[in-house]
DNA sequence: TAGACCCTGGACAACGTTGTCAGATCCAGG
DNA sequence: CCTGGATCTGACAACGTTGTCCAGGGTCTA
């Protein structure tokens, strides 16, 4: 009878997910556990034919090296985390694209994760991502404390700040020169002729739309326009509160002639709002937006290069890993104003 | 001399990158290596007081549990690769957040990839992806052949192909309805009253294009229009190239009126060459673009919903880890026509 | 007061890999 | 034939966690 006894053939006898390790390779090939090793890692020291068997059993088996032990054993798990704040935004698309790059050659994997601007979201990615062990972590913050992150940092976890500086730690940080740019931007309505410009940004806790707001408020003092309060419109992103903004600047006491969007989700509503006015509104932009330059007029923006913050970003977190950097510092990227016509409308009073 | 002896401080005597382990929790809280096993995982059995000393333990030295270790010891990882072609694409930014939305709510985390279009990079990805033991494998394959991913799926790793079909082997699989997409599309402008119709898209070795190509031809061939080759302009992507095509058949000796642009590259490129036209020549895109319907005329496209896609492929990634589904199956979402104008306008010979 | 039981806590092995080290094998030279 | 050295191979511990199992001590009941 003994076939009662026998349970099962051998591949249900392994656990449902279960795979062949190097201890079953080595089995198979008849030769010890540290040999399959060493082929695997094309490490020297082992005779071509000693090798063929090894290999042989690792087709047979399928087998396939599990990182996780490798890491435990190793220290570093080659690959870094990105949180940000919406992969399906289409600034970060081209930012996650290029850090992946950078990492991919160095040899690591990327995780990321969208925070959604949601603080406890964000520190629980990031949290995660090291518990994962990433060997570093590229942050669009969505928080202003990240002191969270304080033992990681104290453990080597390589970290850069992208987009906006970190809160209250001192860490590398990668950023566009928003200050700059927008107040470049503004200058560039005055230029033509325009003194009543409207602004429309973020919330002024964000970084990003603070900095916007300081360049657009230097530009008008440069030329010395006094700023109406009717003209600033702060905190305001959905694209039904961005239309009313817009609509109001526009029929005001003391109408706008040029609008500056303080980020391309505004840019493409007051697109929308200025398609249907009567009279041409000039506008420019902060952050570029697909097919700008195909609309009548064409949109004049403040480019970011997203792709050369990431890249940026990414190379600084492997110069920490190498031991290369070790003092955190804050770099500003250019923008570059892009004209195409809708910035050099003239004012239309 | 006591000073020669002393080697180092306490911090620097681990290795750089150290970090406490629960072994150093369990010493500084005065309790066995388990029990902070159990505060860490919230089992039950440990008392209120045992549990607070193990706590401020936990919080003194920064003590982050190794999820490494953890997963060695569980064997699942509770993590999913996406293998797509490039994030910076708009197409595949909402796809992968519709993923990482899915997989957030199951716990798990997103590691993604690009394969820049290239088979062999899609291979290393994907096997890179499986060495770390992801649970699951979503990927949007580039090359035709996947044979290599038997010994995995065998292994028990989820799998769901994603835009197009799995090559030599069974898997599950999510579709848009190229064939019917482009079918409509043709038909959309067949019924506005063309006749001379171009078709510009990717090398039919692609799925998706060829499903296109097929579309298109059944529309003709349903309308009893007999299809000139030089209306047909295929593997072409690259916007000089697409120019070109699309210039030579408006030009030819027997010129289109209208034209299906395979995809939302192609189609970009043939708004830019239609815009320096002077005659009106119809449009239809596969794939919808952004602010489409800015544009004079507004773009009619079959548009796919990327984050549809997404949702339903990492949906049926889960239920396979889960057990509810077994057999492999292809299922096709269907598309939508977005009439904006472009593809509405009459014929102009 | 003893016995049975429950509750808390800890010792130990195991997960699959790599680093260390020592043993085995082989060949050349004395 | 033996020795020395070089080359190849394998046993074993360790990485940090979790599952199993058992011990100790308290409580409740007979």
């Amino acid at each position: 009878m003994p076939e009662t006894i026998r349970r099962s053939d051998r591949l249900s006898e392994n656990r449902y997910g279960n795979r062949p390790t190097m201890k079953d390779v080595a089995a198979r090939a008849g030769v010890g556990l540290k040999t399959v090793s060493r082929v695997v890692n094309g490490e020297p020291g082992v005779t071509p034919e000693t090798e063929r068997r090894v290999q042989e059993a690792i087709d047979a088996l399928g087998f396939r090296r599990n990182d996780s032990a490798r890491v435990l054993r190793k220290g570093r798990t080659a690959s870094i985390g990105l949180v940000l704040e919406d992969l399906a935004d289409p600034f970060y698309g081209p930012l996650s694209r290029a850090v992946e790059e950078v990492a991919r050659a160095h040899g690591a994997l990327l995780i990321n994760g969208s925070s959604a601007e949601d603080p406890d979201r964000e520190q629980e990615l990031a949290l995660a991502l090291c518990a994962r062990r990433v060997d570093g972590l590229v942050i669009i913050p969505a928080g202003d404390d990240h002191r969270y992150l304080e033992p990681e940092l104290k453990a080597g976890v390589a970290t850069v700040f992208v987009d906006r500086p970190a809160g209250k730690i001192d860490a590398d940080c990668v950023l566009s020169d928003n200050y700059g740019g927008a107040r470049d931007g503004v200058a560039h309505l005055i230029a033509h002729g325009h003194r009543r410009i409207g602004f429309i940004g973020d919330m002024p806790r964000i970084h990003t739309a603070a900095e916007r707001l300081r360049g657009y408020r230097a530009a008008m003092e440069d030329a010395g326009i006094p700023v109406e309060d009717s003209w600033m419109s702060l905190g305001v992103t959905d694209p039904e509160r961005v239309r009313r903004a817009a609509e109001e600047m526009l029929t005001g006491p003391s109408p706008v002639t040029a609008i500056f969007a303080g980020n391309n989700r505004v840019t493409v509503t007051v697109i929308r709002v200025l398609a249907e006015q009567t009279r041409h509104v000039a506008l420019v932009g902060f952050d570029d937006i697909e097919l700008a330059d195909l609309l009548q007029p064409g949109v004049t923006v403040v480019a970011q290069d997203a792709a050369a913050i990431g890249r940026t970003a990414a190379e600084r977190l492997f110069r920490q890993l190498d031991g290369t950097l070790v003092t955190p510092e804050r770099i500003e990227l250019p923008t570059r104003l892009i004209t195409r016509g809708s910035g050099e409308l003239p004012p239309a009073d």
